[in-house]
DNA sequence: CGAGGCTTTGATCTATCTCAACGTTGGTGG
DNA sequence: CCACCAACGTTGAGATAGATCAAAGCCTCG
């Protein structure tokens, strides 16, 4: 209940970790490289800006006083978020909200070809992914928020060019298992014991554990939906 | 976890419990009314509809295919939020989303009178309560749920004209133990428990279970925010 | 004033957390 | 190029918050 792998505090040191991009081309929009571990400060960007992520990948998170973490959404190449004054506050205004790379991440400002309209398509895709994960903070068991997690970032973080043969896929997971657990609303502990399980059940694979390989997508998928009773969701039993 | 007290189905029985307003004021935008435990139908409203709630109180929640729920959000009068295609997809789109009265409810439809830009201020006070939402279902203890809960319920459903002497303030709960436990993550049973914790430590106060005091307001927000060892949040320990 | 649906309370159970130890890996400097 | 270190990951055993099961009370509304 108190992973604290985000090292929030390293962005904090100084400007050096926290760079504008100098190799940004000319005439293309704004564009920022974090590093791993940087934090993206509101105060980077204008008042309600908007950011694409260009490569790598961003957490937005929230810290409770005690300095508890919740990680609300990872986000990868393609997705925009509000860096500027879209940090609201909530239910009860006692969070904070902050951003941080996960990699090493091009972000680039995009104020200028978005109107309101499409500012609130972004919202609500926001919106939606946010309930969604309510929804598996709220309801779903370990298995199926595991399940779930690692649909999403499949789909975000693919590295092409493998197994198109077998009908497999793979990604590259930028989290730790800590950062996990602070997203999914667990432990690192059962974190690791719930991707080894799954790997011991061939749904999925990974030698390396950053890089890892979806075998049963559909298995997966029904686990993160809730059908399924099966053997992939529990330990196999020991033998006698 | 598996409270089913929404009776949703009830709404999809016919017509009868559904009803569009005999009472609509002439000229006024139109307007509707729902029985306690009636469905808001997307199809009601136009696409992309914008619905403000006049009176009553409105549950937004997500199903699981296996009958789970998960209420997402409590709103209340002078709430607005969107009846039509804003029924967005997520994390994993194995989720459908509905909203139910959960007390006798007029809404009123308020196309017309919202652009783009007011309607991505709609979307952004949503995104921020279904973030600070998301952090209490992930990391926040029964305790800090409840607490938190009673507090913004007692924001949004004040019965005015009481106690205005001593600094208390009482609510009107539309909600049964059932309906929190889904909204908070919870059971049934843990939520009257708390409760009544709470009540025991003379933090809130109630007779009829509907109707609750609040004593304590300070004590209940650093309760909710994570601050706080102290004995309220314990229960009482039995005496020898 | 009776029935069904809420709520409360108690006793037990269990999924998940905690605590602890050990294994791995990738980056750094000798 | 290798050895070492710090951060990350795995695994086990034991503890526990909260769930589940069960049994009364109590509103409230017809």
């Amino acid at each position: 209940m108190f992973n604290s792998s985000i090292t929030a505090d390293d962005a904090f040191v100084g400007p050096i970790r926290l760079q504008k991009s100098s190799r940004r081309p000319a005439g293309s929009p704004e564009s920022f490289i974090y590093l791993r571990g940087a934090q993206v400060y509101a105060g980077s960007f204008q008042r309600g800006a908007l950011v694409r992520i260009v490569t790598g990948c961003v957490c937005l998170f929230q810290t409770l006083r005690d300095g508890r973490r919740q990680i609300l959404d990872v986000l990868g190449p393609g997705q925009i978020f509000g860096a500027g004054q879209i940090f609201g506050a909530g239910l009860c205004a006692t969070v904070s909200l902050g951003a941080v790379a996960m990699a090493e991440t091009q972000l680039e400002e995009i104020n200028g070809e978005i109107d309101a309209s499409g500012r609130a398509d972004i919202l609500q895709r926001l919106l939606g992914r946010s309930r969604a994960h309510a929804t598996l903070l709220g309801l779903k068991t370990v298995p199926e928020k595991t399940a779930t997690a690692l649909l999403d970032l499949a789909t975000q973080f693919p590295i092409t060019g493998v197994d198109a043969a077998r009908n497999t896929s793979s990604f590259k997971l930028h989290l730790t298992r800590a950062d996990l657990a602070d997203w999914l609303g667990m432990t690192l502990e059962t974190v690791s014991r719930c991707l080894n399980d799954f790997k011991r059940n061939g749904l999925i694979e990974f030698d390396r554990p950053s890089v890892i390989t979806i075998l049963k997508r559909d298995t997966l998928l029904s686990i993160a939906s809730g059908r399924h009773t099966p053997e992939e969701t529990k330990h196999p039993e020991r033998l006698p």
